[in-house]
RNA sequence: GGGGCUGUAGCUCAGUUGGGAGAGCACCUGAUUUGCAUUCAGGAGGUCGCAGGUUCGAUCCCUGUCAGCUCCA
């Protein structure tokens, strides 16, 4: 069987049990900072399990996407060297939530094994907690399994937490037997031997653990089931191994073709390979990024895992990025943005190859450097440490190296510096608090707090609880006309009033789904009940203006610069927007003025903008932008101006495109390697910039006394005639130097053969009276020359004859020992030294007693 | 969040007891007229990432900061 129609089956067989299939939450999870990736199916369901959020559906079935790169079960150096290892695999799972409970999961499970895939009775084994009776009777009660299959098991295998506190209880496992002769099978093999598969594995939620480590038990009881579905397709496709399924066979086979090896005589590689392409695919397309630190890092690393696997596939240059569309072929019908967004994927991954090469080959000379440095025949730990710490050289390609040199690596030490690094990076580790609890005192039971912003800017309301947070008021309303942080667009401001209170918002928050009303000012607890609200109008007009400009230049970004700009980031202000963007170079010039051409085309076009409620497989269809990683309901709002724009979208917008007025990008840099960022204005704000340019532009005109086509020309004139001019003072300066030379010459005095000026000069910097110092004793065959000169502070310049150098006389003791006179120090070269002094009236002693200080100095 | 490394001419990089900023390539000028980087001579090009500090003097030492690379979390 085809794994997408085991998928499918899957799917619909839990539909014909009144399940709702939910499609996957995104791999990049966006509301849970505490979680890097996705990784099992009760991710998106975990605000339910909470009981923070109350379920749409009772029952639902899903295929979730997930990835695990590290922790207790899943070591990333295992992964494509064992046979059942992944970085991304999917979580097939049904669910209840209140709703239906063991009794049904099991004999759903059963009959979904048995009767609709046809598993062998004979093979399969089934694992319950060992405290939970119940199961233990319920499955030869309602099933046909062979009652000596049904095994107890501990706490380690068979009791399932979520952390340290929260929803937890038993689960029931179903395991099946791979091995050729069905009669060794034997009950000690189950959780013991690789023999016996894991594919299913029931939880049953029944209690909440507390912080006293005691378990209560929850008022609704919930399912929760996973079976990974790469090992499923194994055992369905009769394969001992899953990257025999169908799964990984045409990415494995795409990249036989690349090469000379074949999968055959060296499968781990391939399987590396293989594995890691679909976790990258997915990864990027839901909206990760490579970079140097969390979640970015994380896809660095694997990237050049596979790279570095590629390497002994004799694969020398970036390849990963050309396997790309073979995992669409596969997967695409299910996961449409592994096509959508195909190119982008590449090309992220491309960039991301090439960039490992060039640390290899910084690696590899700092490498040649090292050995260099080496004497005997061992790499100190050390040395290699900082060869991949530093220099990000992998351990492996060092010991590969070091063997062809004959050389060996004291990996002891590699692992000791490892260990020191880690203990270093733990010690600072930061304690997280995200979740700050807030103390609610409820008013009114009224429940949802309902946003009617969208249409009007003010509205009476009803207190639904307060708290006071952080010497602030918290409020929740049971509805609002203030919008509340989303999407990139800040929340509006304004008051809250009645005869009792005056506030002023300052923030409203989204916290589990209510509108919190963050403010200050008087607040009574006394009769709290009615209260006006109103927001800041004009403020929430410029933010429209610069929320549908966004989603105009959004478009235009991609017409322009091409389909792989994807949003990275989007900050919505009254004062102005910003926009990252996923690009590889810097916009042009060029570019950005299309881009502004075309945003304002749309605005003087006037469009009326639509904004319309629809499911969410219409807005796709019909082609509106989402997020990365935005994770949407089933219903969703599509804000569209005319044929040109169309995304999903919660923000306020401007009712014409015209509203916006004027569009204008004032500023384009880079964020990070391949996102760029962008801010523009619209409106006054807009206007306010070009007058503010305007203004600049006349006033460098009237500077300049010409045109407007005329200002480069003068400006790069300008420049030009400052260097020439400047190089000429400096000839004049020296051809002066030269005709002064014979006046200083002339007032040189004699310590027997020795001539010695000592001289005040007009230089006023260090390099005039070096270039000064330098010519005159060029002129003399021995002798010394003191010079002085001022500008801030006062300078002595001491140079003498190479003879008298190589005599073992120094100008650099002279300048130590004549600062010191003057208060300062002194230094130097033996041919040539400087020294410095506190004011003038010392400089012109020292000057004027050079003489009998050098005559001192040679004589003594 | 914590370490390490790097930042010098358009590009690739040298530059140690702190003492007058360099090479190769590219560019310009002049010769040369040649099998695929022709050769020779000359020239232009620098806030030594940025801001402080120490010093008579800082590309170099110290502090901070920004950017890139890299490892750990």
């Amino acid at each position: 069987m085809k794994s997408n129609k085991i998928r499918q089956t899957f799917i619909d067989f839990f539909e014909s049990k009144g399940h709702v299939f939910v499609p996957s939450s995104p791999v990049v999870p966006q509301d849970d900072p505490t979680l890097l990736f996705a990784n099992a199916g009760m991710n998106q369901f975990k605000p339910i399990f909470l009981g923070e959020q109350s379920p749409s559906n009772l029952r639902a079935v899903n295929s979730q996407k997930c990835i695990r790169v590290s922790g207790k079960h899943n070591d990333l150096e295992e992964v494509g060297v064992d046979t059942f290892h992944h970085t991304f695999f999917e979580m097939l799972g049904n669910w209840s939530f209140g709703d239906y409970y063991k009794e049904d999961a099991i004999k759903w499970a059963w009959e979904l094994f048995t009767e609709v895939w046809n598993l062998d009775k004979n093979r399969l084994w089934v694992t319950v907690f060992e405290e939970d009776e119940e199961s233990y009777l319920l499955w030869p009660k309602i099933t046909n399994i062979d009652p000596n299959r049904v095994l107890k098991s501990g706490r380690k295998d068979n009791f399932w937490e979520m952390g340290e506190t929260g929803p937890c209880g038993p689960c029931s496992e179903i395991h099946y037997f791979i091995g050729d002769d069905i009669s060794k099978q034997n009950q000690d093999g189950v959780n013991n031997s690789d023999q016996y598969w894991e594919l299913w594995n029931l939880v049953f939620i029944q209690n909440n653990r507390l912080a006293n480590g005691q378990l209560e038990e929850l008022p609704s009881k919930h399912v929760d089931t996973g079976a990974g579905f790469e090992r499923l397709a194994s055992v369905l496709q009769g394969k001992l191994n899953n990257y025999s399924t169908d799964l990984f066979q045409p990415i494995i086979k795409e990249c036989e073709l690349l090469t000379d090896s074949t999968y055959k005589e060296n499968p781990v590689p391939f399987q590396v390979i293989a594995d890691h392409l679909r976790m990258l695919s997915f990864s990027i397309a839901d909206g990760a990024m490579p970079g140097n630190e969390g979640r970015g890092y994380v896809l660095r690393r694997i990237i050049r895992r596979a790279a570095r696997f590629g390497r002994v596939l004799n694969f020398e240059n970036a390849f990963l990025f050309k396997l790309v569309p073979s995992l669409g072929k596969i997967m695409g019908n299910i996961f449409p943005e592994i096509i959508e967004r195909q190119a982008h994927i590449a090309k992220i991954i491309k960039f991301e190859e090439e960039s490992f090469n060039e640390t290899l080959t910084k690696g590899l000379i700092q490498f040649e450097k090292m050995i260099s440095n080496t004497n005997g025949m061992i790499i100190s730990g050390k040395a290699a440490f900082k060869l991949y710490d530093t220099y990000g050289f992998p351990l492996d390609l060092t010991q590969q190296m070091a063997n062809e040199k004959k050389l060996s690596i004291d990996i002891n030490g590699f692992e000791k510096a490892m260990k020191d690094q880690k203990k270093r990076a733990r010690k600072s580790a930061k304690f997280d608090n995200y979740a700050q609890k807030i103390d609610w005192i409820n008013v009114s039971n009224l429940k949802n707090s309902e946003f009617i912003g969208y249409d009007t800017a003010k509205c009476e309301a009803t207190i639904v609880r307060y708290a006071f947070q952080d010497e602030k008021i918290y409020l929740v309303l049971d509805k609002t006309p203030f919008y509340a942080e989303s999407g990139g667009q800040v929340s509006d401001l304004g008051v809250i009033s009645n005869d009792r209170l005056k506030l002023n918002v300052l923030d409203v928050k989204i916290i589990n789904d209510e509108f919190v009303h963050i403010c200050e000012g008087e607040f009574s607890t006394e009769k709290l009940q009615k209260v006006d609200c109103e927001i800041d109008y004009k403020r929430r007009q410029r933010t429209k203006k610069n929320h549908t400009a966004t989603h105009l230049m959004h478009k235009a970004l991609k017409i322009v610069l091409g389909e792989h700009v994807q949003q990275a980031g989007s900050l919505v202000e009254p004062n102005y927007l910003r926009f990252d963007l996923t690009h590889f170079e810097k916009i042009s010039d060029t570019e950005i003025e299309k881009i502004e051409s075309i945003v304002n085309e749309e605005i003087l076009t006037n469009t009326q903008l639509d904004v319309s409620i629809m499911p969410i497989d219409q807005a796709k269809h019909e082609g509106a932008y989402a997020m990365f990683g935005e994770k949407y309901g089933e219903r969703v709002r599509v804000v569209t101006a005319g044929d040109f724009s169309k995304e999903l979208c919660g923000g306020t917008h401007v009712d014409r495109t015209g509203d916006i007025g004027f569009f204008k990008i004032v500023e384009e840099s880079s964020l990070a390697s391949g996102v760029r960022r962008i801010v523009a204005f619209t409106g006054d704000k807009a206007l306010e910039r070009i007058q503010k340019m305007s203004s600049s532009l006349n006033n460098s005109k009237r500077l300049l006394n010409c045109n407007e086509d005329e200002l480069e020309g003068r400006i790069e004139k300008l420049l030009k005639d400052k260097k020439e001019l400047e190089n000429q003072v400096k000839r004049n300066k020296s051809v002066g130097l030269l005709q002064d030379l014979d006046s200083y010459l002339s007032e040189s005095k004699f310590i027997d053969d020795i001539s010695v000026i000592s001289k005040m000069t007009q230089a006023e910097s260090i390099e005039e009276l070096k270039d000064l110092g330098s010519a005159l004793i060029n002129k003399i065959s021995i002798g010394a020359v003191v010079l002085g000169g001022m500008n801030e502070k006062p300078m002595l310049l001491i140079c003498l004859t190479n003879n008298l150098v190589e005599d073992g006389y120094s100008a650099a003791v002279i300048a130590k020992d004549l600062g010191k006179q003057m208060g300062a120090g002194g230094g130097g070269r033996p041919n040539m030294a400087t020294a410095g002094g506190k004011d003038e009236n010392g400089l012109r002693l020292v000057v004027e007693n050079g003489y009998d200080y050098l005559k001192n100095y040679f004589k003594g």
